[in-house]
DNA sequence: CTGAAAGCGCTTACAG
DNA sequence: CTGAAAGCGCTTACAG
């Protein structure tokens, strides 16, 4: 058995500064009240012992936790790999630490769902708030948690149309509008569209801002195809043979995921297309991959480490305002790289 | 302000169930004791009037959270980019999720150390056990948390020469050494180790894997040599192009981590070199970028997430069974790719 | 400026 | 098999 240190409390610290337990739970905190000569006194004891408050005994008698639950993608397996996941786990543990809050890393048992997890999160108090990692349209969780009027953010936009407090995102839309804005800037003509699942907001945003851009430069629409696909390298390879067998003469693809990108690269290098000469190819996300490939690719930045600072904090106003804050926009950065001639 | 809604505590079940409070928290904590009849009864209650126990107040009562802190990587910028890092993760989360173990995530203010977060963390009976992710050969904090007896565990290996529990690790030494012995089975005979800093205990045990692979195959020492770096991509850089002024007519560079083989596959094909005709590569941690970069590159696996899962395994021993377990070695497979002829 | 007392919501020997 | 009581280590109105 692991040996039993006797744990140093309050009381012991008031009895050797020779005051009561309240007091030296208000110098603890700081509490003005407390004389000076007091105050120092206890630290000295404090010291002396080498006291520590007990942060769960604290915790329940201020019926608060200073921790947020962290609900992470779904398959973690998948999305831990992508960079975004670390980027914006940087962020959301700067922002928790500067406002001492610990993040709690709640764990979904497999075959368990993160509605489940949310609500246990919620149920046992363990938390004071909730970080949603994922962005899907249809959300049981956020519903929840608004019904609860528990305080909680999401990262990416949970549901459309229906309300938007709560959220930090970058404007997907206005992103999408100007890399194709670019490309057509370019040159270009005719554009591919490679979007991750329709279920995401994300998609949608990316579409109706390449949608948008063509049409304010005359494009016809039939010259901008939209392609649906997964977040890895394989679905860049098959549409970009598709691309090429389509016989349509594309002169770029934008891909949602730098993967993505990657891999329509890797395809048409294959087939003996070059970039950016025969056709320019751009992605999201500024990853590792899109700078060190053969051929650098233009990539949209995220800032994924904002996103996840922002999301703390807008916890923490829902925590001490307790307004449910609306959407928060994150600035993104278009990195022009050789994939499109830069 | 947020709603206050009324906590159901377990009194609040006692009373509809007409039970005391001990015996709802029997029932709670499924103790056999208890009649099948009273343990329904409760059931139903807890259930009707949505109960669900807080586990603050149940880990001040048992003096135990349930929880696992977890130490971060010194510079979690750099350090999060490294895939090592969300594999490991997703082993931790995956096994403290089977034992029913939160992780939390302690922030180590900018400005502070690890070992003040440990410290902090064990004062605070915040965790009951504490996971460290970095792996340098001199740690304050495991020498403390040793003489406090309180459980943890390293991912790496922290001490040389000292002590040896409480720690998972691949066998690094031998890992290079399989690693080495292919290259020289392959016709290789000038070897060049492009390691990370010799503070890290993985760096020592590379070179010796590495030097004996050379002494067993009668390769002279001099025809192995060793260049210290960092982990990135301009090391491999770097010292490939030292590799290529030397004049030494090398044929194999074995590096410590995927990004800096693929430096040096970069600079090489930047100098006219061929990968592997001319000369070939390998790297460790077969990365993302091992497999997906233009030549693939033969790496080690180091099974990060077994790493990660094990570390919890021998932390919940050690806080169930009191034992300062063993080095726990988990294995390495090497993936064999074109950069060495595969 | 400080203390006595009640309370946060559980658990668990002890007694029956 | 079950209950009354003490306790986990804090905080915080209330009173002075």
């Amino acid at each position: 058995m692991v040996k039993k240190r006797q744990r140093i409390t309050i009381k012991d610290v008031a009895r050797e500064a020779g005051v009561s337990p309240s007091t030296v739970s208000r110098v603890i905190s700081n509490n003005p009240r407390i004389s000076r000569k007091t105050t120092e006194n206890v630290l000295k004891q404090m010291k002396r012992l080498g006291y520590h408050p007990n942060a769960i005994a604290r915790n329940l008698a201020r019926n608060s936790s200073r921790t947020i639950g962290l609900i992470m993608p779904d398959r973690p397996g998948e999305a831990l790999l992508n960079p975004f996941f670390p980027e914006a786990l940087r962020g959301i543990i700067k922002s928790a630490t500067k406002a001492s809050y610990d993040i709690l890393l709640s764990s979904t048992p497999p075959g368990s769902d993160d509605f489940r997890t949310v609500r246990e999160l919620v149920s046992t108090a363990k938390v004071d708030g909730i970080l949603i990692m994922t962005s899907k349209i249809e959300n049981k969780s956020t519903q929840y948690l608004r019904e609860m009027e528990f305080p909680f953010s999401v990262i990416g936009s949970p549901y459309k149309d229906v309300d938007d407090s709560n959220h930090v995102d970058n404007d997907n839309m206005q992103a999408s509008h100007e890399l194709t804005t670019y490309l057509l800037e370019k040159g270009c003509r005719r554009l591919a569209l490679i979007t991750g699942g329709r279920f995401l907001t994300v998609t949608e945003e990316r579409i109706k801002g390449f949608k948008k851009a063509l049409e304010e430069n005359g494009v016809d629409q039939d010259d901008g195809v939209i392609f649906v696909g997964d977040f890895n390298e394989e679905t860049g390879k098959k549409y970009a043979r598709e691309i090429i067998q389509s016989g349509k003469e594309f002169d770029a693809v934008v891909a949602t995921d730098d993967v993505v990108a990657y891999g329509v690269v890797s395809a048409f290098m294959e087939e003996g297309l070059r970039v950016p000469e025969d056709i320019m190819v751009a992605g999201f996300n500024n990853s590792l991959l899109s700078r060190q490939c053969t051929v650098p690719i233009t990539s949209v930045e995220i800032h994924a480490d904002l996103l996840g600072a922002q999301a703390v904090e807008v916890i923490l106003e829902n925590i001490h305002k307790g307004e449910q804050q609306k959407k928060r926009i994150v600035t993104h950065t278009i990195y022009k790289r050789k994939s499109t001639f830069d």
